[in-house]
DNA sequence: CTTACGATTACGTGGCGTGAGTGTTC
DNA sequence: TGAACACTCACGCCACGTAATCGTAA
């Protein structure tokens, strides 16, 4: 029997995953302690193992839902189906490539070299749908990986060593 | 000066995106009638154009209502950040077609050939996250463009002919 | 008068992630 | 006793779609 955090990092989910799965009535655990923990069996893994497949395959957990039920009557459709749609995806993706092919040889894209600034680096990563928690989160990831690249990167978007250390101390905290 | 309607009939969108952009703040008419229509001008026009562009490079709207705040300082960065996104994504999708090939040849899905009747279809679709609604768009788009071959599914299904009417005419109302 | 359009508000989609606030186990 | 785990709401994300209920234009 294991408990949700354990499956969960015996298949590398996160445990909202699992609570996700519990919710839709995907995956429910075999049993509750008294506490209400929820209590997985071997053959909880089991299933969760086919459903990571079938995600691996990509298919909703609609879709995997009734595999699971009824496994002959529509697993190969579904896969089927799922290589159907696999082939639009893969050419709507490929459309966007070309589409940014062009527009990257547009005129007025020209490479510019000017180096960036904090400001304008700050401002580039907003636009990119980057919040200040999300940078945050990249300093912090930044410096635990790689804190020398990280302190050289700095010192290249103009930030001065006291600036620097404050904010690769905040990342260490 | 385009009213709502117009305006995404002319870019081949639909009414609900405009009233989400605008809400966005990523594109506000240029004026509102007395009555509160909104009215769009030419340069908004313009604008939606742009948007169309790089939405179809796959962007996202946070993305380019940076870029169009300040075009110099971020549309090729993000047009760059965009294809690398794309190559991640598009190995992805390569992934899953390769999981399917392998599932297809697992012994216990070897093709079944006994034809599908009505419950096992609607429960097929059902388990591919098909809705009733969904299905009786589906009988009406059928309906629409194939009477013909819509009358033949219904019966290789085996509904009698007083069924396969009734559905049918439901389909066209 | 009709009907086709417009408005706003609120909620749904998928597959989770992310808190807040509280209880349990080791 | 404190940390690490568990629980249950409830709301957020993205890019819209949909429905309800209303007012306006041709």
């Amino acid at each position: 029997m294991f408990t949700i955090g354990a499956l969960a990092g015996r298949f590398g989910l996160a445990r909202s995953t699992l609570l996700h799965y519990d919710r839709l009535g995907l995956l429910r655990p075999a049993a509750r302690s008294r506490a209400g923990y929820r209590r997985y069996s071997e053959a909880d893994a089991g299933r969760l193992d086919q459903i990571c497949t079938y995600r691996r395959a990509g298919l909703s957990l609609a879709a995997i839902a009734g595999i699971l039920a009824a496994p002959a009557a529509g697993a190969r459709a579904a896969l089927e189906a799922r290589l159907v749609e696999l082939d639009r995806e893969l050419e709507q993706l490929r459309d966007q490539q070309r589409v940014i092919a062009r527009l990257l040889r547009r005129p007025e894209l020209v490479p510019d070299r000017t180096p960036l600034d904090k400001a304008a680096w700050v401002e580039l990563l907003r636009a990119s749908g980057m919040s200040d928690q999300d940078m945050d989160r990249w300093h912090a990831t930044f410096e635990a990986t790689d804190p020398e690249r990280h302190g050289r990167f700095l010192a290249a978007l103009g930030l001065g060593p006291g600036e620097a250390e404050a904010l690769r101390a905040r990342s260490r905290g």
